[in-house]
RNA sequence: GGGGCAGUAGCCUAAUCUGGUUCUUGGCAGUCGGCUUAUAUCCGACGUAUUGCGGGUUCAAAUCCCGUCUGCCCUACCA
């Protein structure tokens, strides 16, 4: 890596314009081949495997990719860093139909008439190249925010390695015999001939609100002497030729009511007479209006009546695939949970091949499944006088018509509501079974469900909830897809006998057919070419036409990026499995996390396929969904896309990384609010900016100051030290945050370290020794002990915020080459000194309840203080605080000369106060619990000072006597208010605010150091800049203070000579700095030199 | 329609699993003050919350249960 001057400064812009810093780095990186050599130094070294879900090409990255780019890549560094070989590989998931919708609109055509007519090999190429449309972009904001892949050699699904991989992978499963044949009920457009997807469906205007006919049934039940019927409902009289069978709710009450059968017009109601019919008792009133209840039963005493079907047409069956039909099953009553009685008569017509519920009861009971209606949404026979041919849409008239003229339509009528149409034609759609291919993947269920324990889930709920209760659920995995642009399905069927073949890959194809056609494709259409005879009936065996769900594409990858078990991708696969590590977003739940475990799941089963027990990935880590800073989902339409770019070059990929990473938990929605990065940038890469700028400023300065010459620990000041210990318990919580996956931990802790620790106490505590004097131990330490502070930080920062770490890493270590090849630091024991941070913990309590005390008195922090005085509860805080370094750090903070008075508190200045513990308690006393409460606030101080001594003290409650034991209150400590005393309830603090003629002169020199040094500043004078000071004081108090602090002054204003205001040199500034009713200052200064 | 997640000040957020008293934590934005020649931060003080709403369990509910409303996600789409 570039070599820079040992602690040579970050550029001048490393604050305010980020991207300038950071593009310079990717151009570096890019240029000397960084990830590479890194790469390929840990060739040997041990695997962390890590898999990159694949994204589609034929669209923009969004500010959500930069998200889970970003964790990605955190733990993949993370890992390189503990020495592992993290292999990177790029994916593109290349397939499926959104890819196809979008030529299609690019060439202005739709529907697959259409697209036959254009042609499917020009139509294929053209979806083949498009993918790659904003492939550069992809490349490129990947690049730009750091997260490192191997992009020149990805996995492309599309590539015949790739799908020979898949086709052998679908070969075995259909081998094991877990792929079958059967019917999808689906949404299909008639004139498309085509199944549309639910996110077609969700297209707009899909919906439509229309007047569909609604009419009222009787089916005659079978061998009924009172002549009963069933009284049903339906808004599609076109599906009643495919009865196949009528159902009710199993806990609904029924009842047979006497109804007056139809009469023709005119006639007098009820001289047709009347008939006992079937009907839930809720719907009774509303259908039926006033009528008389012969009998009431609950629905699954309904169940099993048989009854007439009301056309006699010859409708054909489908073979279901799912099931082996029995036709006694048919023209039956069965019972459905999801039969309601808001509307219609509480018992449902069913038509399997025509609805998705109706299918399920039909699969449930092993119904026959009749389809009077075709693929073109035609009927297919004569149905009462309706000619075969008939639009599924015209038969609802006509239909009725004949069940009137034979009595037995009850009633009709017309409704409004929505029904889908084709958002390509505008065609009605219906929903028919389709055949498909299925895999039957609820026969793995239990052994999915166990491997799913194995998985460690970030958070723990998705494994065990959205995705546990989808595994629980679990049905058939359709693969199949009437498209042309997919993975084609390697399964052959005869078109005689209905035998099937699956070819697990090239050689088996050519074996089957001879040789194939040198610019043979492994995609429709030249796919579909290859025929050979039936082995049983010497029919033609032809390939399945649909295409594979491209989820199935995504889910081989662990196996088809290395065209396993091909040639030396058996090896490499292995080589690469399990997955130790996979991150996604949330809506991969049901998308790459189910394949991946589906597809792992069933390889695990088979003794020949060499993988290890266990499930394929072993950690998971969910990202929630990015939305707009006002919770919004992020869409087109409302315009509140954030532009990954632009938010990446005005505030820098770091902030950007660091913000997503640090904010909010990771699985949840996140609100992306350019706010929140700007403040990212300004309290934790603006502090350690300027750090490394005063560190490096003053380093470059100290010629003495060699890093690998560290001066012992022992020798260093504690104030040393416990930065020292400070940088170890950091390095170990973010090495612990890391391993375990906790990323906003791990932030957390480092903005703690560089902004409290590092930045705001030891630097501000500390800026005199590195520049005052001569160069002695003392400033050697604190030179060391910064440097070793901000190393680690580079190190620890590497995983999480690439560029600045490097920018950083780089001017620290000239010549050790990039950061992100290093080995993290192990925490050195020796360093640690708990007392000591335990120490400075008590000691910011102090300051800030000092600082509490001297706002309160309106005694400004330049005027120093006579001293302090505290009292401690715990006799550790008190040993602690005794040493010199917690006084040193709290007076010299504080600005106060000494420690008044530091004892063990005895409630002298504060009164003890003992309060309830209500969780201990509780459980103790239950109900009692509202009285004792009040008691114990009314123990007097001297029985909560007895108390916090470890002494049991009894009480008296509603006449019974409690013995309360110390654990059972908490001490408080009061304020009396006597004088101002500030507590936090274990340190009583208050300050000795007497100020005499010394004091006040002091403060008077202070505040004069601080105004002459603002007009240094505001004249641009540098820090090293020395000046001759003139001063002349107009007050009795401002003119001593001027006389007994002149060396002070002179030290801390860099005033090479201090003179009377009558001598100051021409050409000097001057100004008159008013004290208030102390007086006023002239003063005049001029740079020297 | 089914399943899930969420609702805490003007805004965001912790505590919710495992009920406790912590007059609900922290931050942002606002006002006032303080520290600091590292100008990036930092520190102190000041509001505003019947923890979406309504019930219940309990000595005790932000937390558990039931109902309800709102938002989001997944999934399905109804005779």
């Amino acid at each position: 890596m570039a070599v820079h001057e040992r602690f040579a400064p970050l550029p001048e812009s490393a604050a305010a314009r980020p991207a300038e810093l950071e593009e310079a780095l990717v151009a570096a990186w890019r240029a000397e081949g960084v990830f590479e050599s890194l790469q390929a130094a840990r060739k040997d070294a041990p695997r962390f495997v890590f898999w990159e879900g694949p994204p589609t090409a034929n669209g923009k990255p969004g500010i959500h990719h930069v998200f889970a780019r970003a964790i990605k890549d955190a733990v993949c560094r993370h890992r390189t860093m503990l020495g592992r070989l993290v292999v990177r590989k790029a994916g593109w998931d290349t397939h499926g139909l959104p890819v196809e919708l979008g030529v299609e609109k690019e060439l202005g055509i739709s529907g697959k008439p259409q697209i036959e007519a254009y042609g499917v090999a020009r139509f294929n190429a053209r979806c083949k190249e498009s993918v790659w449309r904003y492939k550069q972009d992809w490349e490129k904001l990947s690049e730009r925010i750091g997260y490192w892949l191997d992009y020149a050699d990805p996995y492309v699904t599309y590539d015949d390695s790739y799908v020979e991989s898949v086709w052998h992978l679908l070969a075995r499963f259909h081998r094991a015999g877990l792929a079958y044949r059967g019917k999808k009920v689906l949404p299909y457009c008639g004139r498309c001939g085509t199944g549309l997807s639910s996110h077609e469906l969700g297209q707009p205007g899909a919906y439509k609100e229309v007047l569909d006919p609604s009419v009222h049934v009787r089916f005659k039940v079978v061998g009924s002497a009172r002549g009963e019927s069933l009284l049903a409902w339906t808004t599609t009289p076109w599906t009643l030729p495919s009865n196949i069978a009528l159902a009710v709710h199993p806990q609904e009450p029924y009842v047979l009511a006497k109804i007056y059968l139809p009469v023709q017009k005119g006639a007098e109601k009820g001289s047709a007479g009347t008939e006992l019919a079937w009907i839930a008792k809720a719907r009774a009133q509303a259908v039926l209006g006033a009528h008389e209840v012969v009998e009431e039963r609950l629905g699954r005493e309904l169940a099993g009546l048989s009854y007439q079907p009301l056309f006699d047409a010859e409708v054909p069956c489908v073979d279901p695939g799912a099931w082996k039909p029995d036709t006694s099953a048919l023209h039956k009553v069965w019972t459905a949970e999801y039969v309601t009685t808001t509307d219609g008569t509480g018992i449902v017509h069913q038509a399997a091949a025509y609805g998705v519920d109706d299918w399920e009861v039909a699969r449930r009971n092993r119904l026959p499944v009749k389809q009077a209606v075709g693929a073109e949404g035609r009927l297919v026979v004569d149905v009462a006088g309706v000619p075969a041919g008939t639009f599924f849409k015209d038969a609802d008239e006509a239909l009725s018509e004949d069940l009137k003229r034979r009595g037995l339509l009850f009633k009709k009528a017309k409704e409004p509501h929505s029904y889908p149409h084709c958002w390509r034609c505008d065609t009605p759609l219906f929903y028919y079974a389709a055949p498909a291919w299925y895999l039957r993947t609820s026969s793995m269920k239990q052994r999915m469900i166990e491997l799913n324990r194995e998985v460690r889930w970030i958070p723990p709920e998705i494994g065990s909830g959205r995705f546990g209760e989808w595994l629980e659920n679990n049905i058939d995995w359709n693969i199949s897809r009437d498209r042309y642009w997919g993975t084609p399905l390697p399964y052959w069927t005869c078109d005689g006998c209905d035998a099937e073949e699956s070819i697990g890959g090239k050689d088996e194809l050519v074996l089957k057919c001879g040789r194939l056609p040198d610019a043979f494709d492994f995609h429709k259409p030249s796919i579909d070419e290859p025929t050979w005879p039936c082995a049983k009936c010497g029919g033609t065996m032809r390939r399945t036409k649909s295409v594979l769900d491209c989820w199935f594409d995504s889910g081989a990858m662990p196996y088809a990026q290395w065209h396993w078990p091909f040639g030396a991708g058996r090896a490499k696969a292995e080589a690469q499995y399990p997955a130790d590590f996979i991150a996604e977003g949330l809506d991969q739940t049901r998308g790459w996390f189910y394949t991946l475990h589906a597809i792992g799941t069933f390889l695990q089963s088979l003794p020949d396929a060499g993988l290890p027990p266990g499930p394929p990935y072993k950690a998971c880590l969910v990202n929630g969904l990015v939305l707009d800073k006002d919770g919004v989902k992020m869409s087109k339409r409302l315009g509140n896309i954030v532009d990954p770019w632009q938010a990446v070059s005005e505030h820098g990929a770091d902030a950007v990384r660091w913000y997503l990473l640090s904010s909010g938990a990771t699985h949840l929605p996140k609100r992306f609010d350019p706010a929140g990065i700007l403040e990212v940038r300004r309290k934790h890469f603006g502090t350690l900016v300027n750090s490394w700028k005063f560190f490096s400023d003053y380093a470059r300065l100290g010629k003495g100051f060699d890093p690998a010459r560290p001066a012992p620990i022992h020798e260093r000041p504690e104030i040393d030290r416990w930065l020292a210990s400070r940088t170890q318990s950091t390095i170990a919580e973010v090495r612990a945050r890391m391993d375990d996956y906790d990323l906003a931990g791990a932030c957390r802790a480092l903005e703690q370290f560089v902004g409290d620790d590092l930045s705001n106490w030891y630097i501000r505590r500390n800026r005199a020794r590195f520049w005052k004097g001569e160069w002695t131990a003392d400033r050697d330490a604190c030179f060391h002990t910064l440097h070793d502070a901000l190393r680690a930080a580079a190190l620890l920062m590497a995983p999480l915020a690439p560029f600045l770490s490097e920018a950083i890493w780089l001017r620290i270590a000239p010549g050790a080459g990039s950061v992100h090849a290093q080995l993290l630091p192990e925490p050195r024991a020796e360093l640690l000194d708990h007392e000591l941070e335990g120490a400075m913990r008590l000691v910011v309590r102090l300051v800030e309840m000092g600082r509490a005390l001297r706002e309160r008195a309106k005694l400004g922090i330049r005027q120093p203080l006579r001293a302090i005085h505290v009292r401690a509860s715990d006799a550790r805080a008190l040993e602690l605080l005794r040493t010199g370094f917690a006084a040193e750090q709290v007076l010299g903070e504080l600005n106060i000369k000494a420690i008044g008075s530091l004892a063990a508190d005895d409630g002298a200045v504060c009164s003890l106060k003992a309060k309830a513990n209500f969780r201990v308690l509780g459980k103790k006393v239950g109900g009692l619990m509202k009285s004792v409460a009040a008691t114990i606030d009314a123990l007097p101080a001297e029985a909560a000072a007895r108390l916090r001594s470890g002494v049991a003290v009894p009480i008296e409650v509603e006449g019974r006597t409690i013995e309360l034991a110390p654990e059972d209150v908490e001490i408080r400590v009061e304020t009396s208010g006597a004088f101002d005393v500030e507590t936090d309830g274990r340190l009583v603090v208050w300050l000795d605010a007497d100020l005499d003629e010394e004091l006040l002169g002091e403060g008077l020199a202070r505040e004069l150091n601080s105004r002459v040094n603002a007009l240094r500043k505001e004249s641009g004078l540098g820090v090293e800049d020395r000046i001759a000071l003139h001063l002349e004081a107009d007050g009795a108090r401002l003119a001593v203070a001027l006389q007994r602090h002149a060396a002070l002054i002179q030290a801390e204003t860099m005033a090479a000579s201090l003179g009377a205001l009558a001598s100051a040199p021409a050409g000097a500034t001057r100004c008159r700095l008013d004290f208030g009713p102390e007086g006023r200052v002239e003063v005049a200064f001029k740079k020297l030199g």
